[in-house]
DNA sequence: GATGAATGAGTATTCATTCAT
DNA sequence: CATGAATGAATACTCATTCAT
């Protein structure tokens, strides 16, 4: 009889909210962006279409919110307000979590890079929330506008400092690009790998890190 | 006005053929798959509408033959039916040969990286490269030549007969999988820059091939 | 807190609706009956729209409420029971009174204007003054109290009374219909501008009464 | 079997556009811009709902093609390049014009005056093609800016004129706000009725110029 | 009374595909 | 061969209305 507290509303609405993503980002990474319907979304989601558009002003930002969601949480996760210096520790620490957060959100991942390498999809993206291409992919310059320039500094500092005797043939800039491809690639073996063999993936991981240490 | 000859009538197809798919491959790349329109290919190919359907029997058909002729002709460029032992002489034209290909091909690349990623299907892509793709994904096979699982096992004996006195920690697979996920890495980088910073590039390639040769 | 009584409450209830129907009212007349939604209304009313339908069995019903509002008024306001002759004085009253509630009720009459124009009902309405409104135009009949047709009578018997020596091109319904139209004009000017020029506006209309009284 | 001409293609493409204005037109004035859809359009008009985007990018498109078409048709209709003088006799003329231009065009204007109640699609059309609000409606400045401006100062200069010796209350500018409402009101009432006195009507235009010329 | 989450029928719009000429 | 008018199924999106709390 009495209305429902204004709480109540809002945790209802989160929770919708919540689940609509979910079960959108599932779609969007399985059979693309443009092959799902948002009555597919809601069906699945076990809602009516209209309130998918009391929660999402249209398919776009329900895209663009998943995105949001995603990236927010990721720099959150790395975003360790660090000195700017790498030591080995460090870096170890780094390679370690990256590919646990790939794993654990790898079905945001596929998503993720089937967008970026679509161009006007991301420049809808990239007007709405002015993103930064950056050698590792975009990142919400909203949330964090230094965060890859300074892992990137980082880095590049990281590989500068590691052979203060360097061989007549060493290049930081080298090492560094042939390791931040090294791991790009094994990112996007592990995204896409319906079965990933864990063992070579830990083993590989763990040899990444004693060379670059 | 002399009546063209069978063969003039030939290669008059021939040519509109290629003229129509590459606009497609362009526009498919540039925009994704959805976001063209027959409507704007015939436009920019300076054909009608209609002819359009003379030459492919439907825009899915117009992807998949794009994808084959990409795809043939790779596979025919490094298909030299070596007796399957790779020397260091030929990992090296291997790598090159890749990423010259890569440079001069970009844009069918970008496209074809969008639609593996549509849907899980990598994994029986390495086994049968030829798949058919349609607008809802890569779906139906059509050859198997055991390409990719060739190459795949010529690398791994490469990299087995690489170190003959292995080290303790040396472990073939791993020393590939790293090594085929930094050209993977690159390889993706290449194929999304706007401008590719060449003389990085071909410093990465060059220490690479230092490395693995 | 002492509970209120039942008058009180009646004196809410009544306030509110007539807040709902003043809102209403408004945005029916800036942005057209269906551009406006009822979500739109009840957050400028600064209500739910749940308590919209508390008060209003429904969208037409609440138009057809803010019309009968207006006309009842309006029609309060010149029903003065007359004995069916007017004066002088009385046809000078009248076309005065008639400005001052069309300014103060522009708003009004914009939407009434609007609404009366979506169909072929301008004649139907002049013999029955009450028309219920929907979204799809005016409609059903609610009452039919013979007031317009009334005032058109009592007009030609006034134009028919004023020159009884009539000049022989004098025909009182043409010089009634002048009359009439030149009102009818000069009321859209009103309703329509954004600006008015009162000092024009009240020269004109004393004008108009020197030309007709 | 040969193809049609381009002649051809634009004969047809002449008719069908003109056939769906038409039928939208009438639809449009009858039941309402809003209360008519497409679907009902397309059915009138006797065309599948795709042809109608064929033709015209929107409803909105739609809309605001048949406004320029008959604006566009009523400037040139007036447009005759005068001296700026306005004699009695043109006066006449302009008046009887105007009248007979009403009735042809009803449909029309039944729809025109709609609109120009409604705030906001006037204003989505405003934007589009720079109209400008007169005392005698907007005029699309696009075609003739200085036409509706150009009216006036005729209109304002011929009732100056009228009598060089003005009695010591004649104001001509009061005079042609009298005169231009009453042609409105008229205009107003003759663009409504479902059946127009026809010898009413006529009688009383040239009562009007009688009065005015 | 009061709230706003939830529904679903309705509407504009798109676009691959067909086909008469 | 070649054209582009024509189709209609599919899809995103809107909004009045209902109803559990």
């Amino acid at each position: 009889m009495s209305p429902r507290t204004p709480n109540q509303f809002k945790e209802i609405r989160e929770e919708k909210r919540s689940l609509i993503m979910d079960t959108a980002l599932e779609q969007f990474a399985g059979k693309g962006f443009h092959n799902t319907t948002i009555n597919q979304i809601a069906l699945q989601a076990g809602i009516s279409k209209g309130l998918m558009y009391n929660y999402f002003k249209s398919k776009d930002e329900l895209l663009a919110e998943i995105i949001d969601r995603s990236v927010s949480e990721m720099v959150r996760y790395f975003d360790t307000d660090r000195d700017g210096i790498l030591t080995g520790e460090e870096f170890e620490l780094f390679i370690r979590k990256l590919f646990i957060l790939l794993k654990e959100k790898r079905t945001f991942w596929r998503l993720f890079f089937q967008l970026i390498m679509q161009k006007d999809v991301m420049d809808s993206y990239l007007k709405r929330y002015a993103v930064r291409f950056t050698s590792s992919g975009p990142v919400s310059v909203k949330e964090s506008p230094a965060f890859v320039s300074g892992v990137i500094g980082t880095f590049t500092d990281y590989f500068t400092r590691r052979k203060p005797v360097r061989p007549a043939d060493y290049d930081p800039v080298v090492e560094m690009n042939i390791c931040v491809n090294t791991l790009k690639g094994l990112a996007m073996t592990l995204i896409l790998s319906e079965n990933i063999d864990n063992d070579l993936n830990d083993k590989t991981i763990n040899r990444i890190i004693e060379i670059y240490k």
